[in-house]
Parts: structure tokens; C-alpha cells; sequence
DNA sequence: CGGGAACTAAACATGC
DNA sequence: AGCATGTTTAGTTCCC
């Protein structure tokens, strides 16, 4: 009995756990999609856009090659193409179509790279595709361009055309321009870092956006001029104007034996970025797995910690390692990792509201999520030990509400605590002591005696007075939550800006549903009107939806480590009402005496 | 700073 | 006696 909290407790004492494998990728960044309505998986969006940017430069690379070999059958008489250029008798078609064959073997080596990288973090679940998602943000963006970026690599090629006819000097802008092009096409990103990756080409093809600038626009954002100094990487010639930025470009720049090899090297260079990029994200994937729990954790593996529940496992283990959880170790805008990917808020698709949620740590953090989030949400507790932002008392009453009668024995309430929160597979004698204690103690839970014993039930008159000092009304409140709000918009905007800017491939998680980041910025403003409204009107939780409190989901963006004394994860409600058959198998918990008897 | 709420821990009672 | 259930108290933390 009592010794139970004490073996409990005391067992989970190495609660946190360095995962670096397996088990699900909390890690995410979230997507700029906005106002999901549906239910779906939310992940992805971000990376499937980017993949499918990259297959997008892929398909204009091999135009552009199509086009160039085009062009030089027509220059060259007898080239059929670059491989069979070795019997030509121009030495100098043959310097340059090696020059572009080794330019394209290296671009494909860098693309392959890239989409190795790409289906890496795909495999790892970082990454999701959805094919036949409807597209995001970005993608119509990237997609729309693809017309306009052919046409772009229409008029590169025949311009590279009519300047190899009046200055002779051949393919060189063309094969370059082309090849570079192309090589920083695939990832925007490597584009961001290495502004230098395109070409002494007139026309920078840089970004979609850029490509539908007009030529005049083109010039003055001409990734190798800037600030009236020429940026070819070791250059820093200064250029008057754009027309002698032109000039010195195809001057100096023009294709020789010193470009190409600067360009090499330029190449090189955004590939090392690229893999530092791919270590860095590993890396903070690392972090963040072993930051968040893993739902494939072995049941008899230590407790893996999260930023959430960080510190719920017990107050001795608590007390023993103060500050056992680590602090989001990111940069200023990283607060925002923990949130996007820890645990999204449930709200109910059932007609009951959960009620407060918790107090203590998720209020300050809390942000509302979107209902549309609920199915991902339920599978995320489910799987995952992270405490739910509400009260105990919400969670009882949640459950009551669910059963068909609307009335739960003690021990049904505890199966349906262990059935839909993974957390409450653990320390059972401390949160079932709780959950009697809050059975006893609240005046909104009625015990009935039942023919086969007693069973509890919800008095929601008694319920709902505690309600109004939660957060009906209560304009403090509102003000948290719109501090919540405000506190994730800059993140959320920052986050859009840097992915709009860089394409980066957001983590995402498509097994646990979390959801993203632009979900939740969208939730937030989804439930904060909801809150208002539901300030405005006069609450009765006959309204199926939620209190804002219920809303309000914790982002844990903790800046400062839980109090492991607190050990509290946010509690939350699960409340879709479909209980899952498969339950049964993740019953067997510790001392869980969850009996058979399950509803 | 005080009060209220929530949580944890624990003691105790009761019935099977 | 052991266990589940239920009640109550105490201490702590957090928020308002």
C-alpha cells in the first residue's frame, strides 16, 4: 500500500534517458500550414515541400541538360552530347563539355546527397510525405514557379546562346550558369548559406521568387553583387554599378580553369554546410529524443524524461536531481522546439469539456490547440508519458463522462487513466492516490451505490462552480492566454519566415501526429477566439465544446527547468471517446492492478 | 503576502 | 492479514 509510492517512486529515480534511438521524433518544427481543418496527420508539410522542391530543381536540371545538349548539338556539329565528345577535334568544346560533365556529376552527387539526406530524416519519421497532400503554403509557391523557372532556363539558355554568338566565348556562361543553378537549386537552403552558390550567370536564378522577378529585379539581387562589390568568393572587386557588376562578372568570372575551380570549391563548401546542417540537425534531433519521451520505449526501460513530465516521475527522484531536466539548450528562438513538438493540447471530440486544466507549470506556457489536433493528441498520450495539463478532477470527470452510464467504479476510472495516458502507466499508488483524494474531496464527484458496488458520478453543478474560478470571466486568465498567444506568434512568425526564407525541412512527426507549430499558431488563434467567446457568453458546460482553460494547451517552452520537486507534467484530456481496443497489450504496468474489467 | 486551488504523501477507517 | 476503497490531514507549490 504505502510502500507502493515508495518502490514507485524510488525506482523511477533515473528517470531521464538519453534516446537517441528509435522510438518517435518529437522533434518538430511545425508547419506554416495554417487552419487545418482536417484531422489528419498534421506533419509534414514543410519537408514533403521541400522534397518535392528538390524533385522540382531535379526536373529542371535535367531540362536545363536537355536544353544544353540541345544547344550544343546545334553549336557543334557531331557532339551528340557531352559524352561523346572525346573525338572532337575542338579542343576547346572538349575542355568545356568535360567541364559540364564533371559540373553535372558533381551537382548529381550533391542532389543524391541531398535527397539521401532528405529520405534519411524520412525514415527517421523527421520528415513525412503525404503524397497527394494538399499543398502548403510553400508549395504552390515552388510549384507555380516551375513554368516560369523553365522559361527563365528558356531564356538563360538561348541569351547564353546569343552572347556565345557575339563574344565567342562559347558555353561558358551557359554551362555555368546552368550547372550552378542548378547545384544550389535543390535545397534553398544551402542557397541561404552559401549566397555565393550560383553563378557568374546574368540571370541568378535564386529563389522561386526570385525567378519571377523581372530581369531588371534580377539584377539588383544578384547573389555575387552587393553592397557595389562583387561577392565571387574572393573577389570583392568593387562594381560601380550592376552594368559593371556585369561586366567584371563575365570578365573576370567567365568560364576558365581559376572559375571552375572556385566554383568546385564553392560547391564543396555548400556541401560541407549541408552536412554540417544534416549533423546539426541530427544532432538537435538527438536533443530533442532525449528531451521528449519515446513512446517504443521498452515498459521496462527507466522512465524516459520529457520537457513536460520532465520531472513528474517522483518527488524523491525529483529531489534527488533538481535540476535533472536540462534547459532547452537553443538558440533564442529555440523555446519554440520544445513547444512545437511537446506534447499538442487534447481537446475533446467528445461532447464533454474537460474542465481546468492544470495549474503550476502549464498555465504560463499553456497554448490552445486546435480540435482538429484531437486524434494525433490522443495517440500522443497514449504513447507517450507526458503528463496531461488538467486536473485530476477534470480527468475524473472526463472519464465518468465518457462511460455509457455515465458513472465509473474507482477502478474503471483508473483503467481509463492508464488506457489513455502512458503517463498514468506509471506511479500508479501516487496518481491513484490522487484520484481518490480528489473522488473525496470534490463535492462534484457523487459516490453511488450500485448493485455491484459503488460507482462515481459527476455532479456538474457542483463541477462547474469551480469552473468560474478557473477562467470563465476571469480576465487574468484571458490575459494569460493571449500572453500565450503573443509569447508563440513571433516564435511561430519567426519560424515562418526562416522556412519560408531557407525551405528548411521541418521535423515533423508523422507517427505521433504532433502538432506543428503553424497548427498551432492557428490553434491559438482558433482557441483564443473560442476563449473570448466563451468569456463573453454565460458558461454552461452543456456546450459541447471546451472551456478555454480546456483549450489552452501547455507549450512547453520552458526556458528554466521544471521544478523537479513539482514533477508535474501538464495533465490533459484525451477526450475523443473511442477507446482503443488495442489498450490491453500496455496494461501490464508496474503494480498496475488494472483489472480485466475494462468497460 | 495571503488565500485558494491543486498536488503529493500519508494515516486511518472500512469492508471483503 | 492483505487488499481495495474511501476519508481526512498535512505539507508544498503555484497563481491571483
Amino acid at each position: 500500500m504505502m510502500q507502493e509510492s515508495g518502490t514507485e517512486t524510488k525506482s523511477n529515480g533515473s528517470a531521464i534517458q538519453n534516446g537517441s534511438s528509435g522510438g518517435n521524433h518529437l522533434l518538430e518544427c511545425g508547419s506554416l500550414r495554417e487552419g487545418r481543418s482536417n484531422g489528419e496527420a498534421p506533419a509534414v508539410d514543410v519537408g514533403a515541400a521541400d522534397l518535392a522542391h528538390v524533385q522540382q530543381q531535379q526536373a529542371l536540371q535535367v531540362a536545363r541538360q536537355l536544353l544544353l545538349q540541345q544547344q550544343q548539338q546545334q553549336q557543334v556539329s557531331g557532339l551528340k552530347s557531352p559524352k561523346r565528345n572525346d573525338k572532337q577535334p575542338a579542343l576547346q568544346q572538349q575542355q568545356v563539355a568535360t567541364q559540364q560533365l564533371a559540373f553535372q556529376q558533381q551537382l548529381l552527387q550533391m542532389q543524391q546527397l541531398q535527397q539521401q539526406h532528405l529520405l534519411s530524416l524520412q525514415r527517421q519519421g523527421l520528415l513525412t510525405i503525404q503524397p497527394g497532400q494538399p499543398a502548403l503554403p510553400l508549395q504552390p509557391l515552388a510549384q507555380g514557379m516551375i513554368p516560369a523557372e523553365l522559361q527563365q532556363l528558356w531564356k538563360e539558355v538561348t541569351s547564353a546562346h546569343t552572347a556565345e554568338e557575339t563574344t565567342g566565348n562559347n558555353h561558358s556562361s551557359l554551362d555555368l550558369t546552368t550547372t550552378c543553378v542548378s547545384s544550389s537549386a535543390p535545397s534553398k537552403t544551402s542557397l541561404i548559406m552559401n549566397p555565393h552558390a550560383s553563378t557568374n550567370g546574368q540571370l541568378s536564378v535564386h529563389t522561386p521568387k526570385r525567378e519571377s522577378l523581372s530581369h531588371e529585379e534580377h539584377s539588383h539581387s544578384h547573389p555575387l553583387y552587393g553592397h557595389g562589390v562583387c561577392k565571387w568568393p574572393g573577389c570583392e572587386a568593387v562594381c560601380e554599378d550592376f552594368q559593371s557588376f556585369l561586366k567584371h562578372l563575365n570578365s573576370e568570372h567567365a568560364l576558365d580553369d581559376r572559375s571552375t575551380a572556385q566554383c568546385r570549391v564553392q560547391m564543396q563548401v555548400v556541401q560541407q554546410l549541408e552536412l554540417q546542417l544534416a549533423k546539426d540537425k541530427e544532432r538537435l534531433q538527438a536533443m530533442m529524443t532525449h528531451l521528449h519521451v519515446k513512446s517504443t520505449e521498452p515498459k521496462a526501460a527507466p522512465q524516459p524524461l520529457n520537457l513536460v513530465s520532465s520531472v513528474t516521475l517522483s518527488k524523491s527522484a525529483s529531489e534527488a536531481s533538481p535540476q535533472s531536466l536540462p534547459h532547452t539548450p537553443t538558440t533564442p528562438t529555440a523555446p519554440i522546439t520544445p513547444v512545437t513538438q511537446g506534447p499538442s493540447v487534447i481537446t475533446t471530440t467528445s461532447m464533454h469539456t474537460v474542465g481546468p486544466i492544470r495549474r503550476r507549470y502549464s498555465d504560463k506556457y499553456n497554448v490552445p490547440i486546435s480540435s482538429a489536433d484531437i486524434a494525433q493528441n490522443q495517440e500522443f498520450y497514449k504513447n507517450a508519458e507526458v503528463r496531461p495539463p488538467f486536473t485530476y478532477a477534470s480527468l475524473i470527470r472526463q472519464a465518468i463522462l465518457e462511460s455509457p452510464e455515465k458513472q465509473l467504479t474507482l477502478n474503471e476510472i483508473y483503467n481509463w487513466f492508464t488506457r489513455m495516458f502512458a503517463y498514468f502507466r506509471r506511479n500508479a499508488a501516487t496518481w491513484k492516490n490522487a484520484v481518490r483524494h480528489n473522488l473525496s474531496l470534490h463535492k462534484c464527484f457523487v459516490r453511488v451505490e450500485n448493485v455491484k458496488g459503488a460507482v462515481w458520478t459527476v455532479d456538474e453543478v457542483e463541477f462547474q462552480k469551480r469552473r468560474p474560478q478557473k477562467i470563465s470571466g476571469n480576465p487574468s486568465l484571458i490575459k494569460n492566454m493571449q500572453s500565450s498567444h503573443a509569447y508563440c506568434t513571433p516564435l511561430n512568425a519567426a519560424l515562418q519566415a526562416s522556412m519560408a526564407e531557407n525551405s528548411i525541412p521541418l521535423y515533423t512527426t508523422a507517427s505521433m501526429g504532433n502538432p506543428t507549430l503553424g497548427n498551432l499558431a492557428s490553434a491559438i488563434r482558433e482557441e483564443l477566439n473560442g476563449a473570448m467567446e466563451h468569456t463573453n457568453s454565460n458558461e454552461s458546460d452543456s456546450s459541447p465544446g471546451r472551456s478555454p482553460m480546456q483549450a489552452v494547451h501547455p507549450v512547453h517552452v520552458k526556458e528554466e527547468p521544471l521544478d523537479p520537486e513539482e514533477a508535474e507534467g501538464p495533465l490533459s484530456l484525451v477526450t475523443t471517446a473511442n477507446h482503443s481496443p488495442d489498450f490491453d497489450h500496455d496494461r501490464d504496468y508496474e503494480d498496475e492492478p488494472v483489472n480485466e474489467d475494462m468497460e
